[in-house]
DNA sequence: ACTACATTTCGCCATGTGACGAAATGAACC
DNA sequence: GGTTCATTTCGTCACATGGCGAAATGTAGT
């Protein structure tokens, strides 16, 4: 029961579900999907690492980068209907098909300037920056 | 993408699920369940309506109770799929046999006696009751 | 070994969620 | 029209979750 529940959970938040479907498409670097989504690299970390964790994709390295895929063999024995439900599903989706053009530009551009971007040249969806302190402020205090 | 996350987040939660594994037996009324999870009514509730909004579920008055049950007919175009994904899955879950065991005995006690029963006499999984505030405490304070 | 840099971890904040009890609701039946 | 009583709503609490930026990690390639 675990087990389905953490496959449920993880398809249950939106970005997780964009996520998935962009890696229909086959394996993506972490930065490929940052660059699709326009969230922070920690937030896209900590979604696949969720993902991981339900079983849902595995990741090995490529290089200097990591690749993340659906899994095909699964620890997890709901992985595969799971993945196979939302494969038939959201194929229509105005979300999903956004995200799916956008990683078609962002496929033409070379993983060594992919990741360095400033986030700008690829055009990325609105940011709102709010004030932040430091881990160090904390211990300081 | 709204209504697939609805869905996916309603059977994402175990007390959920296990409302759903429970209501493919049949219909059934809040007390029934609620005898059957041994959680508060108002909790019962809240969760029902939680399904009945992702169009998981149904509701039609029965007399005095009101009957849920798995929906047929649903406004979720992701209901369906997910409603048989959860049929084929699941089904030697121990807890969801210890559920349907307890619903067994659950539905040979008449309806009129059931959800006057003062949580006892039918074995209600431990409690935790905790110190709690009435709403006027804070109005007072 | 050093450096560069893709990714992960950490700490924080805002918001969401699941539980409860008390009180409100509203249909059924006198 | 009043009463009863199954169910829902409301208010609150503790904890989970999703986001960010800063800092840590660890591999690749010099």
């Amino acid at each position: 029961m675990r087990d389905f529940e953490l496959a449920m959970k993880a398809v249950g938040d939106p970005t997780r579900t964009r996520i998935l479907k962009l890696l229909e498409g086959g394996g993506l670097c972490v930065c490929q999907v940052q660059a699709v989504l326009g969230l922070a690299p920690s937030t896209i970390s900590k979604h696949l690492s969720i993902l991981k964790l339900a079983g849902l994709v595995d990741d090995h390295r490529d290089g200097k980068w990591i690749q993340y895929g659906l899994a095909d063999e699964s620890r997890n024995p709901h992985a595969r209907p799971v993945l196979e439900l939302l494969h038939r599903t959201l194929g229509r989706d105005p979300a999903v098909m956004a995200d799916r053009k956008r990683l078609r530009e962002i496929k033409t551009i070379p993983m060594t300037e992919l990741c360095s971007l400033p986030a700008s040249k690829v055009p990325m969806p609105a940011h709102k920056p709010r004030p932040r302190r430091t881990r160090k402020d904390r211990t300081d205090a």
